[in-house]
RNA sequence: GGGCCAGUAGCUCAGUCGGUUAGAGCAGGGGACUCAUAAUCCCUUGGUCGCGGGUUCGAGUCCUGCCUGGCCUACCA
């Protein structure tokens, strides 16, 4: 049997911030599976790359007054360093904006087309004038049109009421601030329902789907007709341009899975490999690692481009749950979005690679940090019980080596072989929670083979030299056979213990025989026990961090930009709560100015008439010489207090008042009503 | 509202096709040891298998109703 040609990747991070401890349960899990795969003599390679288009990615790089491409680039560095310091190995990390990348959506795109697969739509969409250009739903904040709670984002409420962002009252963009209007633009859709029949057929094969997942899409989506696919955005947009339709550029969920390819045929280019032999060969297989919010991008998009465009579908798409932390979604103000970076300060990769294998399973459940338990696994696991087994051996055979030939003992390297198909079997379905218990099984055997055969008490007499000399002998095989089963979890220590034993880790196979004869190097520490006060200040910090400088959600990205100032309310308090019934009693109105003038012999008013439709008009009197010149105000729509009991002036009778805002003198603004309020309607 | 998954010892979880007295690790209790990083080893306490029905000679396991939690999703299955 030839050995197995395996394509792995992850899923593509986005480049639009720094890699946490929740993104690398994914990398970990990946590069446990590709790890192990090459210890089973696979040629298995992994290949991922930044994500890098979309508006969010022209957002950050322009608040860091830098272009796109700079962005990404530093971007992508940062990733890689981040990746590099939890020993996850890349064959290739790539970037979604490279040549390969548009080369390759071009050649799907073509593939599309012939299929016939592409229509063309006109849509409406949100549009901000002043960024001159459309806005995804996120990028829109209003006020929700049922509850009335502001800063919404532009899809659903908090309150659970979901709605299109045009129905938002008072709509923002978070690009500009201005008011974005409602614009038709031309799409490109994928009718993906022509597919139909082929997607049915491989989501539910039960080959390439977890149970759940082809259930799950099986009940949202294949039961009925598939929505075509909107696959384009109009300019500008931070991605590729479609080469037979200008002005519209593929959207992100378009070129972000080709960027596996790009990511491969990069390595390709490098090494002399052929793209066909590993995306078109139906020998090579490809596993995909994402976590469950990306599920129906890869599950129904991207298989059906992949069947049209010819390339190799996926064997098969293993998919995660999140992480939590202390039994809760990690959170910034509680320190628990602790940046990969931020975890490298003060702790040892290792544990997290473990601690993560021994919560993994092949479902796509959530898994939780829990502080208390990640310190006692490691401590317990890793230091007590495993690596504990070389430190109480080592230094008995340091000057001898190990015994010529293996000894006698009851037939536990055996089991221990024996065990490793099980083991095995158990990283190639996933269930690393399950190889980890198997394997610590072997260790809690270990043990008490040396507590019985007591080598400090045979080195007490020479005559003893070979017993001590076998039951290290022993100790340290049964210590090398677990550490190979560990070792695509702790590379690290793999590659130390091969150094030790003068004899490197490079094959599952040598779990099956015995080393003897051989030289053992000196003995140092392999792992310390978990310091639980460095626990605490990474996650102190990781508090601190996110203080100042939060701007995760587009509501906070407003915010900074406009960076508004708490004086302003703290000058004038906010008055005592009062009833929709009191608020009722105050009658507002649009009202539109159809005549305004100066009152030469008063300092800060204007006189105004107002219209409230029809014959309705009214004279009011308003303080705001200083801010406004009659000419400016007159045509223009304002909010008046249409039941205010008139008041008699030095000037004339003031039939209600004008709302207005601002510090007084020329820093008054009056409120108006946008576009499509008329002179008479109520403000509610 | 609908869907999926889970609920087993204080904690984290195993438990195969329905089959003896439901297991492990950690924590707790007792003891031993001193090679080892306050590590290790032996013994031990601890369970109404979420609750109620049903199928069966036999149910943690299968069916059903309910409760709780998590996730997904939305007037649609």
């Amino acid at each position: 049997m030839t050995s197995r040609r395996i394509l792995v990747t992850s899923a593509l991070p986005y480049a639009n911030g720094p890699i946490h401890i929740g993104h690398l349960v994914e990398y970990i899990q990946t590069d446990i599976w590709v790890r192990f795969q090459r210890l089973r003599g696979a040629d298995c390679r992994y290949f991922c790359a930044d994500d890098t288009h979309g508006t969010a990615i022209t957002i950050s790089a322009k608040r860091n007054e830098v272009s796109e491409e700079e962005f990404i680039a530093k971007m992508s560095a940062e990733h890689q360093t981040d990746f590099a310091g939890f020993a996850i190995e890349f064959d290739n990390y790539g970037s979604t904006n490279s040549e390969e990348n548009r080369e390759l959506c071009a050649q799907f795109w073509k593939s599309l087309r012939d299929a016939d697969l592409v229509i063309e739509k006109e849509i409406e969409q949100l549009y901000d004038p002043e960024a001159q250009q459309f806005l995804a739903d996120r990028f829109v904040r209003g006020t929700c049109p049922k509850c009335g709670r502001t800063n919404q984002p532009g899809d659903n409420c908090e309150c659970g009421h979901t709605y299109t962002p045009a129905d938002l009252i008072d709509p923002v963009s978070v690009l500009s601030g201005a008011t974005p209007e409602l614009r038709k633009a031309t799409h490109l859709f994928v009718a993906l329902e022509k597919l139909h029949p082929f997607l049915e057929k491989w989501s539910q094969s039960g080959e390439h789907l977890q149970t759940e997942v082809a259930n799950y899409l099986k009940g949202h989506f294949l039961h009925e007709e598939l929505r075509d696919w909107d696959i384009s955005r109009p300019g500008p947009y931070f991605g590729f341009e479609i080469p037979d339709s200008p002005g519209n550029y593929w959207y992100v969920w378009f070129d972000a899975p080709i960027g596996y390819i790009a990511s491969t045929w990069e390595w390709c280019k490098r090494n002399g490999e052929s793209l066909d032999k590993w995306w078109k060969d139906p020998e090579t297989e490809v596993h995909h690692f994402i976590g469950k919010d990306i599920t129906y991008f890869h599950t129904l998009f991207w298989p059906g481009m992949l069947q049209t465009a010819g390339f190799t579908l996926p064997t098969k798409v293993h998919i995660h749950g999140f992480l939590t932390v202390g039994g809760e979604k990690m959170s910034k103000s509680k320190g628990t979005f602790v940046k990969a970076a931020k975890y490298l300060e003060h702790l040892d990769p290792a544990y997290l690679r473990y601690y993560y294998a021994t919560k993994l399973g092949p479902r796509l459940d959530d898994l939780d940090l829990n502080v208390a338990e990640f310190a006692e696994k490691i401590d317990s696991d890793l230091v007590g019980k495993v690596v504990n087994i070389a430190s109480r051996c080592a230094k008995f055979v340091q000057t001898t080596g190990l015994s010529a030939a293996y000894p006698d003992d009851d037939g536990r390297f055996e089991y221990a072989a024996q065990a490793g198909e099980e083991i095995a079997a158990a990283y190639e379905a996933c269930d690393y929670n399950r190889a980890m218990r198997l394997i610590l099984e072997l260790a809690d055997r270990a043990n008490p083979f040396i507590e019985a055969n007591k080598p400090w008490e045979l080195r007490k007499d020479p005559a003893n030299a070979q017993a001590l000399q076998d039951v290290c002998t022993v100790g340290i095989n049964l210590f090398r056979q677990i550490i190979i089963y560990l070792s695509p979890v702790l590379p690290k220590l793999a590659t130390e213990v091969g150094a030790l034993l003068n004899d490197p880790i490079t094959s599952w196979d040598q779990s099956q025989t015995p080393l003897a004869g051989t030289q053992i190097n000196k003995f140092e520490h392999l792992m310390k026990r978990v310091d639980t006060k460095r626990v605490q200040a990474m996650i102190d910090e990781s508090k601190e961090e996110t203080a100042d400088a939060d701007a995760a959600n587009p509501a906070d990205e407003i915010a900074a930009k406009f960076n508004d100032s708490a004086d302003v309310l703290a000058a004038e308090p906010l008055a005592e709560e009062c009833t929709i019934d009191d608020f009722m009693k105050v009658d507002l109105r649009v009202a539109r100015v159809l005549h305004a003038e100066e009152v030469t012999d008063a300092r800060k008013l204007l006189k105004l008439t107002l219209s409230l439709g029809g014959d309705e008009r009214r004279q009011v009197f308003a303080g705001i010489k200083a801010a406004y010149k009659p000419e400016d105000l007159i045509g223009r729509l304002v909010v008046m207090v249409a039941n205010l009991k008139p008041r008699q002036m030095k000037f004339g009778l003031s039939e209600g008042m004008v709302a207005a805002a601002g510090e007084g003198g020329a820093e008054v603004f009056v409120l108006t009503a946008d576009e499509g309020a008329k002179p008479g309607h109520r403000v509610h």
